[in-house]
DNA sequence: CGGGTTATTCTCATAATGAGATTGTCTCAA
DNA sequence: TTGAGACAATCTCATTATGAGAATAACCCG
């Protein structure tokens, strides 16, 4: 039999239905904190709960795209935003409707606009991370899996200039790390390893308008350089714990 | 609605067919190489080329559940093998029979005995990487993606005693880290290095019986230790071009 | 104007790394 | 049997990276 007999005579019905969603763990800095992006559900299953945004991947969309398509719905956006794949979830008993693989992304943008709620959504928000409420399906695991992600990506990529506007402070950037983290951080010696490291952000050769609200010299401004990873990586302090 | 309504009236074929399927980077040390385990395919399509081991997931069977048979069914081990989540891969156009969204894993393991054909496979070896034939599918891409993921993995976890026996000396290690960093390593500071890393390896007490095969005095032997991350981590020789 | 705030730069101690050399044990072949 | 070469293990020394603290000066606000 040839390839092209073998696909004519060939029935998909023959293996067991699966869906497969993407879910999103889009994250932003606003207010000073982390926030993650959560939807209300409308629908059953778990009506009312909260949840990631995510949907059923559409016929001829690839991965990537689909999750791109799921965050622009609702956040509007899909320009500036970092999206990078998460990991895949497909216990059998995780969506009671039927068996649903999940293939989660994680996006990282600027300070976002408000979110409009979906065509399958009734309510769309930015939940500050931490107090999040228990989220329909598996999806604090998924979340708490991204966040793990993003904490970690931060050390040895640039992706922190991506949660800062187009130019930005080596005082902002710091301010990110500091929330994403969630610890904070020696001024001058982070001050001394960002411009040690080739390639993470250029001197634009401004500085700001004028000092920090509680005073303040101005803050020369910089913008993302051509790195695609930090080296020497910038580490968190080492937790004993997280080690053995 | 209530939710148990919902679910009685829902209709899983409302939703286009996709079939998941896990496939498996197999990795381990073989011959003073790295190697990885493929398939010769001998159904269509893409029969007669090789492939990873992978297959449709069953009903009722969790992900990495799946992984681990497929694993299994070639190489007739599960036990002493580390698996992993490596990707998602979901192009609409990857498997010319229907939609196939693929959830690979990567495995590493010491020396593993030679494999066994499964059911749908006319051939199984462990294939020296650098000079793999084109693969199935998308399979290149997946087994480039693992290679990356285990050269990374290595810098930061004590993953390298998953390619080691139960007890092995430092040299032995050290050549886990050649074989699949690629790069030769200076033996004074690796030696230096590892004894350094709290929970890395611990001593077993004992010494090889008798010196290497080309001379040289015994050495002593170590287990695999507690740590789940290396602190610090071990780097690899930085390459400026995966830099930028 | 003056105190408090913050950007930026320095200093100094300590930790980690890279390169090379030394010592002594072992295998193999002449 | 012996000498050459291989190699485990340890050490030295220069360089780089990090952590902690302090100094300097610009800027806000009351």
């Amino acid at each position: 039999m040839s390839e092209a007999e073998f696909l004519a005579a060939y029935d998909p019905r023959a293996y067991p239905a699966v869906a497969v969603t993407v879910d999103v763990v889009a994250l932003t800095i606003r207010g000073g904190g982390l926030r993650v992006l959560l939807i209300r559900r409308g629908e059953q299953p778990y009506a009312g709960r909260w949840s990631l945004p995510g949907g059923f991947i559409q016929p001829g969309e690839d991965l990537p795209q689909a999750a791109a398509r799921e965050l622009a719905e609702e956040t509007g956006l899909s320009d500036r935003v970092h999206i990078e794949q998460l990991a895949s979830y497909g216990a059998p008993d995780r969506d009671p409707r039927m068996r649903v693989v999940s293939v989660s992304y994680l996006a990282f943008a600027p300070d976002l606009p408000d979110p409009r709620a979906g065509t399958d959504a009734s309510e769309a928000a930015w939940h500050p991370v931490g107090g999040t409420p228990e989220l329909a399906f598996d999806h604090d695991r998924i979340l708490a899996h991204g966040l793990e992600r993003a904490r970690g990506k931060l050390e040895y990529t640039p992706l922190a200039t991506a949660f800062a506007g187009d130019t930005f402070t080596i005082s902002e950037l710091r301010g990110v790390y500091e929330t994403v983290w969630g610890v904070p951080l020696h001024a001058g010696n982070f001050h001394r390893k960002i411009l040690s490291v080739p390639g993470f952000v250029e001197s634009t050769g401004e500085t700001t308008e004028s000092g920090g609200a509680r005073g303040g010299p101005r803050a020369k401004l910089y913008r993302a350089g051509d790195a695609r990873l930090l080296h020497p990586a910038l580490l968190r302090p080492a937790r004993e714990e997280t080690i053995r």
